[in-house]
DNA sequence: ATTGGGCATTGACCAAAGTCAATTTGAACG
DNA sequence: CGTTCAAATTGACTTTGGTCAATGCCCAAT
């Protein structure tokens, strides 16, 4: 069984709640590729991401889709729907295999009901989920297609490392790039112009740079935060 | 003196906590172009539109922006930096002149924390906020330009009006277009193909229609919701 | 080792939106 | 009633990214 108190979420989380927590988890292994729930199923469990990463998305009846978010492992999910409408705003799907914990959302509602250290807790990681969404939309809107992904890169980062740098891409690169907002062929040719421009290495997946300086000036140039990113890559 | 309890977000708010807002608001009549308070300034206060509208936004050293949101009368801006780091994450700039109501951040998050039900409210609110937002990166995502300019004009008409309908734009163009992420130039060209397409008459500001009917046909084709978008126009 | 299939890349072309410059419009003011 | 100035529009052109099709590559299954 796992224990769930090194969420920080739940920092704070009644014995009672955390134990009806543990004693109802479902721990789900999934592969890739696999539906957790569709937009607007009625929102009756909320998830933890033990390990592997989640796409959370929409799409329109032509079936295109919008990437509204890909959790890596320690992040929640389907939690938002606790108010009001409790049907989920966006579908989930398993984009690289791990595991997955399931848990009842009348239980969280409970608590935050009747504890307030948990609200407060809530109303943190919205916060601060609302200023990376904020940070997105301005993405979007002032950075290009080789911009985007030098940002990406530097989120995927270790922001205070010094000196030579590795990274792996986490899940495809047509993944990546409609996370960024961007078709498989634009981010293919991006991230040979981002090559060209800022000297890094690109080997498949894994991408190699002698520092992050390259990559800082070149795609926070168009951007209103100074690097490092503060607050960017915090768990839920 | 204004009374704040018709404020939604302050239902179920204390006796003490309205009657210190009474006390320490400040009620600010402001012209167009007044500045509130820029980008990582500490964050002691929270604001009310009583009226006007009030553009929230972030800008690179080069000067370009990208708007956060722009708000009409009722809503309230800058209370989420009331945890952790405690500065604002945006500008605030008055669009079009009214009254705004300053207020101290303290007695936000002294209530909060000690009346649940207030911490309940403004995780609801911030939950719809968070679907708000991702709705927006959709639109930016798979939505062209006249359409997203239809989304926003359905957004504007009451939306279960029937027949023909009138719309006022409430502040001007250019600021429309950034708001919809585009060049003045662009929504102008937009908005004379969306005039061409669904028959709309546009006359300055004005714009009229027989129905919603075929905006929402075209418009609303590039996207995951169905018309009518509840949730889109809360207050908070 | 071979083959199949999905992911990735590349090329050629197209469409959408951005840029820059020149007018035009219209509301506010004296 | 005219003047002024910012906002809006329009035209010409460029840039960016999207689309479609062909090909290459890598890895897993046999």
């Amino acid at each position: 069984m796992s224990s769930f108190t090194n969420i920080s979420l739940f920092k704070g989380g009644s014995d009672a709640f955390l134990q009806a927590l543990e004693t109802d988890a479902q721990t789900l292994r999934l592969e890739k590729g696999q539906i957790l729930f569709i937009h607007e199923d009625p929102a009756e469990h909320f998830f933890y991401v033990k390990n592997g990463w989640v796409k959370l998305f929409r799409e329109t009846l032509d079936g295109t889709q919008s990437i509204v978010d890909i959790l890596p492992e320690n992040h929640i999910f389907g939690e938002t729907s606790i108010f009001e409408n409790s049907l989920y705003p966006y579908s989930a799907e398993v984009v690289e295999p791990g595991e997955i914990i399931k848990l009842p959302m009348r239980h969280l509602k409970t608590e935050i009901e009747n504890n307030n250290v948990l609200a407060l807790n809530m109303l943190a990681s919205m916060a601060r989920y609302r200023r990376q969404q904020d940070r997105e939309i301005e993405h979007r809107t002032i950075q290009n297609a080789p911009q985007r992904i030098g940002c990406f890169l530097l989120r995927l980062a270790n922001q205070d490392e010094e000196g030579a740098v590795t990274i792996h891409l986490p899940y495809d690169k047509t993944l990546v790039a409609s996370r960024l907002g961007m078709q498989p062929e634009t981010f293919s040719r991006a991230l040979s112009k981002l090559k060209n421009i800022t000297g890094i290495k690109i080997q498949g997946a894994t991408i190699q740079m002698d520092s992050l300086d390259q990559l800082v000036q070149y795609s926070c140039a168009a951007c209103s935060s100074e690097f490092p990113c503060k607050d960017l890559s915090a768990a839920e």
